[in-house]
DNA sequence: GTTGAGTGCAACCAAAGGTTGCGAAAGGTT
DNA sequence: AACCTTTCGCAACCTTTGGTTGCACTCAAC
């Protein structure tokens, strides 16, 4: 019945800082814990906390470079995370047409049995 | 840059619990706090707050009927939030196939410039 | 009126997200 | 080599959120 999503990975994307930093690692290319708290409204310490969190569940992977931490987009990952987006939205979608329609068959019969 | 999403309407339908009320509501229409429990693996008490949560950014809303409130899914709202799910979606995936074409540009010219 | 199902409110707990503070390691400068 | 700066990781602490139990209230039915 219910739609079948990994919540480990849909709560990794629940976060709206999460997923400003996949935005970000997207669109500048790989970061460190530090730069990507500087276009962040919350500390180094907490970005790195969502990182750890990401790359538990494998949307991200860290690269030792000297001394900082080169974190980058699984994009693997991310396209099954895409996947289970849209799937839980099409199955929204499906039932709220579904529900629709049955409504308008519904105010059809009645207006038909019982007239205006 | 980043997509717009309301993050009051994501973080609703972040949760899993609230993601499976939703589901509940739709495949079996309007439901209470007490008979949506008996389907989910949490008190009465914990989903009577997420009803609250999704009552508070209007993706449901409720109608007392007797000693009961029969909570029903608010079908423009869920819709704006499956058009925000595939918003984000769609651009994560677009920037996914943009990063695969440079990269794949990147690997035409190397080949080219330093034969095989 | 009493009994039972459904609600709401309050207190309490644990986990998650956030902060500050500090010490360690890597890189650059003199 | 000695020093300073940058980046990182760890620990302590606070607040919010999701969850629980317990209790009092309302409404329907007997």
């Amino acid at each position: 019945m219910s739609v079948v999503v990994d919540d480990e990975l849909w709560s990794a994307i629940g976060d709206p800082i999460r997923r400003t930093m996949i935005d970000l690692l997207l669109a500048d290319g790989p970061g460190t814990a530090t730069s990507l708290s500087r276009r962040l409204p919350v500390t180094r310490q907490a970005v790195s906390k969502h990182l750890a969190v990401l790359d538990r569940v494998g949307l991200i992977h860290a690269e030792p470079a000297g001394r900082e931490r080169h974190y980058q987009v699984d994009e693997a990952q991310l396209a099954r995370a895409v996947a289970q987006l849209s799937a839980v939205g099409s199955t929204w979608d499906a039932r709220l047409r579904r529900i629709k329609r049955i409504a308008e068959a519904i105010e059809r019969t009645r207006t038909n049995d019982e007239g205006d």
